[in-house]
RNA sequence: GGCCAGGUAGCUCAGCUGGUAGCAGCGUUCGCCUGAAAAGUGAAAGGUCACCGGUUCGAUCCCGGUCCUGGCCA
């Protein structure tokens, strides 16, 4: 019986074993008379290809249970949080109109904030962006913040001056509509019925973890699995080609470090982004953890649901 | 066994022949982030300067010895 569908937001580090929890977690809620489907989070498991690399559930895993956001775009298209969003809702949407509970599974803590709480994006426009885009090339990201700082003191005060990325799209924003609040929105659910738990591990645990995926995405053949992508066009993708262990293995294809060197520096920066990730979810008050791999946390994990 | 170089932060190192060490890189911890977030960034914590003696008002630095490490020669 279907008293309410909540979506449940699972939220943890890269080799956590949040997919695999997912799939355990949809199947005991199928199991258990209510059907349940996985709504990806992360913001490179969209792309059709890279798999080896982004560790992204297998085929039997996604014939169990029905998988949401995943390979739904070519490694050139850039993803933004703003697409994701409304992608995401719908996806959302979609599973509660068939009774069907949503499960959430980020990876990417800016994404799952953005779609599962109050956060509007102010629209963009290619040509404009473009335009501040070359002007970031030909002044560098300090000059163009001074640009910002003239126009807008309290905006440009809040964007660090070498981040370029922001200054552009600050500018952007400015001039599309003519303000700019410049500072991440509350944890305001937009969404009805949201339970959001996060798994955590010690930190050695994780890293020997991190240490054993990335040996394990070498023998799967990460770097052919790069090659082919290459040809396919990664490296003009602005998002897929800055995915952790991609651009090792495409500066190894380049022949700047060895394929020890590659495989090091996916490592350690899977280790750093895994920490981030965890820091971004510990923001959120709202969270409530339970520790990665313990034999009862699916089971306090589906009591949150009932 | 002899000669040479070296033992300074968790790791890699810097340190003008003496005034109890470095805005160092990496790592760690904590923080920031609005249409590229697996991106971009800020701050902090960490050292009995191998050990024992000596010289000196004072030693990471000078002298003697001890123990380790790397290289060269036997």
């Amino acid at each position: 019986m279907i008293d309410r569908l909540p979506v449940l937001v699972l939220n943890g580090p890269t080799a956590s074993g949040k997919s695999a929890l997912a799939v355990d977690l949809a199947l005991a809620l199928t199991g258990g008379g209510r059907p349940a489907e996985i709504v990806n989070a992360d913001s490179m498991l969209v792309y059709r290809g890279m798999d080896i690399g982004t560790a992204k559930p297998t085929r039997a895993e996604r014939a169990g249970v029905p998988h949401h956001l995943v390979d739904i775009m070519d490694v050139t298209e850039t993803a933004s949080v703003a697409q994701f969003q409304a992608l995401a809702r719908a996806a959302i949407d979609s599973c509660r109109a068939r009774g069907v509970v949503p499960i959430l599974v980020g990876g990417s803590a800016l994404y799952v904030h953005a779609i599962v709480d109050e956060f509007d994006f102010p629209g963009t426009d290619p040509d404009v962006r473009q335009r501040f885009e070359r002007r970031l090339d030909e002044l560098g990201a300090e000059a163009l913040h001074a640009e910002l700082a003239a126009r807008a003191p309290d905006v440009a005060a809040e964007i660090l001056p070498g981040n370029g990325r922001r200054v552009v799209r600050a500018l952007e924003v400015l001039e599309l509509t003519g303000s700019m609040r410049p500072r991440l929105p509350g944890w305001t659910y937009a969404l009805p019925d949201v339970v959001q738990v996060g798994l955590d591990l010690d930190r050695d645990d994780l890293d020997r973890r991190i240490d054993l995926r990335v040996q394990r995405m070498w023998a799967q053949g990460l770097v052919d699995e790069v090659r082919g992508l290459e040809a396919a066009g990664l490296r003009r993708g602005l998002t897929a080609s800055r995915a952790l262990g991609y651009r090792q293995v495409l500066d190894l294809l380049d022949g700047l470090i060895d394929e020890e060197e590659a495989r090091r520096r996916t490592a350690a920066g899977t280790r750093r982004f895994a920490r981030k990730q965890l820091s971004w979810f510990r923001r959120d008050p709202r969270v409530s953890w339970f520790p990665a791999g313990a034999p009862d946390t699916p089971g306090r994990i589906l009591a949150r649901l009932s």
